[in-house]
DNA sequence: GTCTATACTACGATAGAC
DNA sequence: GTCTATCGTAGTATAGAC
């Protein structure tokens, strides 16, 4: 497939150089085809470029859909919670340092800095869903109705995470070492588990203390 | 003069295009001269991209040089080294959430997902200088001589200051918020602080157990 | 030092052959 | 459906006038 292969390198291609630093005549040439083909079949560039989002989108939705499908459960007790965000985390550490998506991350990246209409595809499609997910978690875990807290307390979750890819080039640096190897990542994931912990029980202990 | 014209309008493109997104000629007019003057000065696009990065590093490392130079005092204490953390992680707060240099925190950011040489002269000229820095304090504040563990928690600390940036547009939508206003800012940078104190005192909490 | 003029390359879009 | 050919635009670099 055509369609197939132009998508493929073109999600590499928009990830390591962004949407103006890609050409299409260089995809269509590693596809294997001709440049023209890119506007038969998307359209043009730009139509690519939202293509491209969009498999992302789903993609990623997909791996992570058997965790957040079918919403929160009633029920669901404290310590459920916390384990569910932590089995959601330990999912993205593996998307941000695994080196099999780095397309996917690196793309989503590039659209949070200068979002275009692509963004809005994937926050709609996978993002904004697991994130509103994980700070009603947030909120069964610690107790704390309150959404604001909640939500920042996400923010600050991810980010920890999110770093992991979004400033790779200071945490190898950091680390001295020159790939994320199997050690360096479950120490990092180790660490942020752990932090995950202290954060949320941080929470609780504040909300003992307001009442 | 020209050349800081040019220079401060290049940074601005270069933050929000990327190296292969802004184009000289642009910059030359919003600067009020001729293209072939930005080939005089800095002998071309490679040349100014190189000398916003120098002046990007040389900027920031002045407004953290007072609470970083001249490395840690010998008999520095754990509140001590705990209070500077706190100063440290504040003041990037106020750089990656204020509008007023935007530019140079995307500038980084783009630079830490794909490094060119000028990464290099970045991470060289100050950022480095502050994360040394910072595992230092968190080996004193927490007592833990583990500096690969002391670097470890340094990276999940940066990683909540850094997203308010690098995912800014999913802070936004998450917050549902237009743009990050002072309560916001404020709710953030309380949250922010108040993990950091969990995760250190987690580290100590740690260290107790091993011993 | 600064600008004008020009050369050269590469881009994206499109029309038309097959 | 896919490719070739071509158009118009925009990019950087450079030589030379002032």
């Amino acid at each position: 497939m055509v369609q197939q292969r132009l998508l493929e390198i073109a999600i590499a291609e928009f990830a390591s150089k962004g949407l103006e630093g890609a050409s299409t005549r260089s995809i269509a040439a590693a596809a294997g085809t001709a440049m023209s083909s890119i506007t038969y079949h998307f359209g043009g560039k730009e139509g690519l470029y939202l293509a491209a989002a969009d498999h992302i989108a789903a993609q990623m939705g997909g791996t992570l859909s058997h965790l957040i499908d079918g919403g929160v459960p009633e029920g669901m007790t404290p310590a459920a919670a916390r384990t569910l965000i932590h089995a959601i985390l330990a999912s993205l550490v593996e998307k941000m340092t695994g080196q099999k998506n780095t397309s996917y991350s690196l793309f989503i990246m590039r659209e949070q800095m200068e979002p275009t209409a692509a963004f809005e595809r994937i926050y709609g499609g996978m993002l904004g869903t697991m994130l509103r997910t994980l700070a009603h978690l947030v909120q069964i875990a610690t107790g704390r109705d309150d959404g604001d807290t909640a939500r920042v307390a996400v923010v600050t979750l991810i980010g920890q995470v999110v770093t992991l890819r979004a400033s790779r080039a200071t945490v190898l640096k950091l680390m001295q070492c020159p790939d994320l190897d199997a050690s360096a990542i479950s120490a990092l994931g180790g660490r942020i588990a752990a932090n995950t912990d202290a954060i949320l029980d941080r929470l609780i202990a504040e909300r003992q203390e307001l009442s």
